[in-house]
DNA sequence: ATTTTGATGTTATAATGTAACATCAAAGTG
DNA sequence: CACTTTGATGTTACATTATAACATCAAAAT
């Protein structure tokens, strides 16, 4: 397990070899959501930027990085619950795009697992049946973790 | 396939058999969901309600009718859409609680395809390894149907 | 030095959803 | 039947999430 500057640092080589810059402010968002065990919303993280570095991003701003960061695979959109959480394997070899998240409905705490292929196989096969092409593969499952159950 | 009247009868005689009613505004609801082949949002059905029975339901109370059809498993919420879509097997002999919806993005077409038994063991086992308990077993898959694709 | 591009700021507003309290109507009770 | 209780709906206000449109700023490329 790196630690918090180690992996900034990987991410910022990432995007350099991308062609794309991890800007001080994008750092600042990455890291509140890495340092964070449960989801985020995007208006929490203008609280933490706030707080942890007194800095102040408009709303406009944070939507427009978490964008950023998404599109780099740097973050996650979880879209049941309006949150964000950073990849759990934050730039893997493979960038891990078939997860399973268990969010707790209650404290927001997430676990990212990846996908069995045979479960991503049967997935797939289901979606091709209907007619339909699967754009974001990614299960989120409505849960409550055991603190809160 | 049953017309559309038939339906609600059913739908009716269920909830009664449960102790809750099906008025009329919960009828036009859950109509324009199961007329519907595209999820809607509570606002979307504001409009359809005015247009169809000229009535003017407030968006309140358009949320809490749809609460209630959720409630007696009517109809199904699509987090990820921020819309609703009814039952596809409604009052089904045996209600059907693990589904996968295929959700185009672009319109809006909706399909639910039930899961297999051993997927539903397979996401269960994910989720009692990792702590958490399943509140709603759910998959929302976000595609592109053929037409839009 | 200047231009270009990408990042961020600003303002306004849209879309989704809920809290709190008032009213109304149906169903049961004396 | 009058009365009470309960459940359904109305009303108002507001919270939360998100985006559009246009302005400015800063880094990099020429």
């Amino acid at each position: 397990m790196k630690n918090i500057g180690d992996i900034i640092r990987l991410a910022e080589q990432y995007c350099e070899s991308r062609g794309t810059r991890l800007t001080k402010k994008r750092k600042h968002v990455l890291t509140a959501l890495i340092e964070s065990a449960k989801a985020l919303s995007a208006y929490d993280l203008i609280d933490v930027c706030r707080e942890k570095y007194g800095e102040d991003i408009p709303a406009m701003s944070v939507y427009r990085i978490l964008e950023f960061l998404e599109s780099e695979n740097l973050v996650h959109k979880l879209s049941t619950a309006s949150k964000y959480t950073s990849c759990e394997n934050i730039i893997g070899d493979k960038a891990r795009c078939y997860s399973q998240f268990l969010i707790c409905k209650s404290c927001s705490k997430v676990k990212e697992v990846g996908l069995k292929p045979s479960m991503i196989a049967e997935l797939q096969a289901t979606v091709k049946d209907a007619s339909f092409k699967l754009v974001n593969p990614q299960l989120e499952m409505n849960c409550l973790c055991d603190d809160c159950a």
